[in-house]
DNA sequence: GATGAATGAGGCTTCATTCAT
DNA sequence: CATGAATGAAGCCTCATTCAT
């Protein structure tokens, strides 16, 4: 019943807010882990008190499952464009840019999938295996496609689907860890030659 | 009148002893994650005091580190055969060989490849990187001595040894972590034919 | 373009709504207990803003302090009639009527009472002491005019009084507590017969 | 996993250190309130490490719960010989002796009755009333043995026995309260009148 | 006046680590 | 060597209070 505290900074829309304090745990996650982040590492990245954070978020792991399922929409929007393309574009453009995309997308989203695999407690296991079957099932619904098209030639589009984007993934994550520079291009090019070569008739 | 602490249970080697809580560990990891498991978790697991633990490892960090070691040394020895079959065997054997071998270990070894994934802390990153980066040089170099002697086509040994390792293993991970019974048989054949494909001429 | 803070919403007199707030704490600290009532508990009850609470009150304290006001004038105020009544009326009749109405003021102010209880955190001692001197001192006081106009005999005005007040409040609010229905008429029958026993020369 | 902490100091039988922390407990919440005292606050009083609380209690409230209880128990324990004593002595002589006790008790146990009646939350009323319901029966069944035996004339044993038990706990209490220096034989003889006056034919 | 997002002190609880027995 | 009670730093979360709109 006592306490001195209490005021108020800025404001922002409930929505900004929100996503700024996911955008700054993700940074902290990536620095120290996802138990090595405090809740007030975050709120100190994010600008904020740390009071404020539970104004949007119900506790530490209601923010995790929230960044789990903020990437799982992000990636399910992110492909779209690439079904709308499946009728139309040659089969063979069509990985190629699939290929390339998945290489841009992961070094681009390094933090979210640094923190993916941290995330991968036993406990949370459902959710993110949940993530992964999605795209897999994506992708093997377009090598299903691409097969049936005469394009590919896939025995089995879930194994195959499933070996690609972890090999891809996984592959570029790994350059990242390295601490050398990556080179983009070079895994671009790679990519492109891996999914050919798995895909040829 | 009487202590009641102190004193001993079954009286091990001190090897054995130290490898138990390792075991203990790894399975309470398996089951907690990495920072869920207690100290008091694993030496329970392990059928010891928690004092003892500190007798065997200076902290919890260095038993992470041990485990980690222990795996990389496993690793290293386990692929010891297939270096000296390198010369002997027909290459496409050794190939499928390695592929059959990469499922079963992975199948085999869980537990550890579940921790470790975990343990992919930002501060620990280094040692991880290094046994992926073994392994991966370990999986190039045959790739590249199969390309010497005219059996496989590679353009890129490192690149490829990359996607063929994160592929088999986070496939078969993924297919452990989907709940649903694993089709080793399957995973085999299907992890075959990726090599096949992958190294064709 | 619009702001959709501020403003107002029924626009009460000033008191008004400061006795609405005080209601819903009542009512808060009934069914929460005096801490574990927060101030949002106590607006969101009496349907006002957080930050309404301090346009009338200077702190959570300062309402319990209010509440405690309040109760112990309203005691008083209720208490007056039965002092004009103490020349004019017969004495036993009198004791009838005061006996029956500690009854009804215990049933009715059970949410008081109950906050009361609780209120007596040992910082707030005095104020409640306070209440309860009060109250005895009254009816001592009864109790002695009685006793010389020759219709009661009482040793020990104060300790009779306390011992009646006490006797009849707590034991109406153990009825409450208890669960069970609770029969007003047989209560009211006891505490007169009790008062009679105890006041009888 | 840091924490540079750790160690030990003194170390008592189990039993001893749990009671030693309740009653270190009891005064804390007497002078600072049930929810005032923290558990620093308990634990600085009883002379150990905050940790060290929650080796023989699950939470603050678990402590609560055991204070109440060990009350119970300690009140049936105290009751017994007055059983004992039901058909022996004397019913005026027995009257006396309980009038006489009550007083005695409630100073001997002003802490962990103040306490008590802040521990009313509502969610915990429960086990209050009960401990109040047991006592009352108790002495309830004492009045309607007396009655029958034709020493005691009672009209209803159960709401007489509230009473009395309310009305010379909380006299008592009042009287602590008051801060005025108490004076127990005069409380004695006024809880022997008392119920003389109540209990007589 | 009224609002409610923002604040941060402080409470409860966990757990890696120590050390007397 | 083994034990486990004891320790206390540190984390998560609550909530009384403030103030820009």
């Amino acid at each position: 019943m006592e306490s001195r505290t209490g005021g108020r900074r800025s404001s922002k829309s409930a929505g900004d807010r929100r996503h700024e304090i996911m955008d700054a745990a993700l940074a902290a996650f990536a620095e120290k882990g996802l138990t090595g982040a405090t809740v007030a590492d975050i709120t100190a990245a994010a600008g904020v008190a740390k009071g404020t954070f539970y104004l949007y978020f119900d506790s530490k792991d209601h923010l995790v499952a929230a960044l789990r399922e903020r990437f799982v929409d992000e990636l399910t929007e992110h492909a779209m464009p690439f079904l709308e393309r499946m009728g139309r574009d040659d089969w063979w453009t069509l990985a190629d840019a699939v290929a390339e995309d998945m290489v841009d997308w992961t070094l681009d989203h390094r933090d979210s999938i640094a923190f993916l695999t941290q995330a991968y407690t036993p406990e949370t296991h459902l959710l993110l295996a949940d993530a992964d079957r999605k795209l897999t099932l994506f992708l093997a619904s377009g090598l299903r496609a691409g097969a049936e098209a005469g394009a590919f030639q896939v025995t089995d589009p879930e194994l195959t689907a499933s070996f690609l984007y972890n090999g891809i993934i996984y592959t570029v994550v790994q350059q990242i860890h390295s601490g050398a520079e990556v080179d983009r291009d070079h895994l671009v090019r790679a990519a492109k030659e891996l999914g050919r070569k798995i895909l040829a008739r």
